[in-house]
DNA sequence: AGCTTAAAGCTAACGCAAATAGCTAACCGG
DNA sequence: CCGGTTAGCTATTTGCGTTAGCTTTAAGCT
């Protein structure tokens, strides 16, 4: 029997395809086996575990989609950059939902690795909104503002959860307008932000 | 052997109680048998399937927090019911980890049940948005991003996506706030308003 | 080249969860 | 009191994750 000539990175790399295509719930080693041209129990000269593969792909996933961000944002500035980080960001789950809803698991917190990859986007995230004036706003306020409704928008309609007809594109910019009026707005005195 | 005096409601409650302990998605037949008092293979003659089950407390939940949210926002308008309308929606998130889980699930297109239950929280999203005044905004739209920033939100603190010490309870104020600002202007002309 | 050895692949087998089959006993209407 | 319906049971099947243990490839050393 000739060898497949795998690695690690392969097998990750292969359920991480897979996953966009199947489901990142719907992942199983048979299915990756069957890809990568091997039987089920060789993946595990490769990989410890189901659950160990699945934290493989997170981790990937969050890199290319970190670097997708920086890509996409590099150069520019204020609203401009934020619109380009939103369209990166709805662009790259689009394209990939099973990679996208690897990314959402919650880092493991023992795990170093993990934990960084997490951080990664919200670095991005943080450089893009800097000396984004919004008076009395702390930049983590923002940041978390910014990806909770990018990432809602993005995983309500990567899980077809807007089932009216109204043009899904021109929502999404209806979102991201309003997010950069409101970031831009003083609204001292509002409770949250001051001090 | 006593009977259990179980019913198909009763089956879906206790999936439902259960999944907000172990998680929706490692709920198990096995767990909720346990849970209701029976052996497992006696469930299936009340619900049909786990994926059924799961469809019922899916459709379930939807309701629940329909009414809370309703409950919520009754007798406000304006800022006021998105504030009540915001804070409801999380704090039952943060209460029903499991049942928002379920929630979020995309609604089975040739359920009738299924596809009104998730239609509920968009209407009376849409009831407190009206008469909310974004000139030249659609109403949809509004309801779409508010309801992604919400859940992006929600369904991030319910996983543990916030690693950073920053207060939360803070950050939620500051998008909703962000939220109302950016509704009430005027932005005629950005490309996303104004027919 | 030939020998040794780590590892990549295989088949076989186990454990666990979902689901089905078929039996038994409890409730409900007469 | 009796017959039918049905909730519950045990036993069994199927599918997937995982482990055990064997075989063969390929790489490295002499």
């Amino acid at each position: 029997m000739p060898r497949a000539g795998l690695a690690p990175a392969a097998v990750v790399a292969a359920g991480a395809a897979l996953a966009d295509e199947v489901g990142f719930a719907n992942l199983s080693m048979g299915l990756v086996a069957e890809r990568v041209g091997v039987r089920t129990p060789s993946l595990y000269k490769h990989v410890d575990s189901l659950e160990a593969l699945r934290r493989g792909i997170s981790i990937q996933a969050r890199h290319e989609l970190g670097d997708t961000l920086v890509r996409a944002t590099v150069g520019r500035s204020g609203p401009d950059a934020v619109r380009a980080f939103a369209d990166a960001y709805r662009r790259w789950v689009l394209d990939h939902p099973g990679r996208y809803a690897a990314t959402v698991r919650a880092p493991d917190l023992d795990d170093e690795e993990d934990r960084r990859a997490g951080d990664e986007a919200l670095r991005i995230l943080l450089d893009v909104l800097a000396g984004f004036g919004s008076p009395g706003a702390d930049a983590i306020d923002a940041a978390r503002a910014l990806r909770s409704a990018l990432h809602g928008f993005a995983s309500l309609e990567s899980a077809g959860g807007f089932g009216l007809p109204r043009d899904v594109d021109r929502s999404y910019r209806f979102l991201v307008e309003t997010l950069i009026s409101g970031l831009g707005a003083d609204r001292a005195g509002d409770g949250a932000g001051e001090a």
